[in-house]
DNA sequence: TTAATTCCTATTAATTAAATAGAAATTATT
DNA sequence: AATAATTTCTATTTAATTAATAGGAATTAA
């Protein structure tokens, strides 16, 4: 069970942007920068990203991209779901179809519970809070 | 961040090894067919369960395994150490200097803090605690 | 002696994530 | 109008890991 490189490195972009975005946009060259991170790489996340309502691009010269709204509504959560993509700790929470023992299966309900404790620990982390913290 | 199938199946198997241990052993054959899990793909995790101890092999006719301990004794938390193997939810957290930023990176505390909810979680639950659920 | 089992060592297949590539579209600036 | 800095799009490649299978050796109860 391990994080994927798209969420974290995701995550760190994002607070990245949040702690550079004044007037300008931010580019990806920048934050690629100073993050770390091949900017090819950080273009298939902020697709991503923008897809989903979360920042916005302004192309063209001194173009980047901003935060849509402020970082204390952007949650770990919100950007967990967008980013790492994978759903449930086990498929099978999310459709009990997949598998016949689902109905009596004793450990899904707690893979579940595992996973709700997750979401909430990140429904509870705003990129403001990693700002504050840093 | 999925769970892997090592950790589910192993599970499954070591409950049901749990709920069918009287006064003989019990083959993987029988776990196999109850289970709906391979005996093939069962052997590979038995191998890894009897050298942490927590199962002991009883070979020839009528052998099989046995718990070494009893399902209070056994945690989620213990199976998830040995079968997943894949420790904690990000690299950095059990080596900081894979990463030049480790010092001074918020994120890596978030998921530290995360993968510590989650252990705290599997260690509340043992083995006889799925027992009593089923 | 036979048959049921675990044990050992490989190998293969499947899946997914990670990373890169290159050219097109957009637009501020000069 | 030209230039250069950026995002955008689509595709491909590479790498890593997990999942699953295979076959025969060792063990031992009956």
């Amino acid at each position: 069970m391990k994080l994927t490189t798209r969420f974290r490195y995701g995550t760190r972009a994002v607070l990245d942007l949040a702690i550079h975005a004044a007037e300008r946009p931010v580019s990806l060259k920048d934050i690629a920068q100073r993050q770390g991170i091949s900017r090819k790489y950080l273009e298939t996340l902020f697709s991503t990203l923008q897809s989903s309502g979360i920042v916005r691009a302004v192309r063209g010269p001194r173009g980047g991209y901003r935060l849509t709204r402020k970082p204390e509504d952007i949650s770990l959560r919100r950007l967990y779901e967008v980013l790492e993509g994978s759903g449930p700790l086990v498929d099978c929470t999310a459709d009990p179809d997949i598998c016949l023992r689902s109905a009596s299966c004793v450990t899904q309900q707690v893979w579940e519970e595992m996973y709700n404790l997750c979401i909430g620990y990140l429904d509870s982390i705003s990129i403001q809070e990693l700002i504050n913290r840093s």
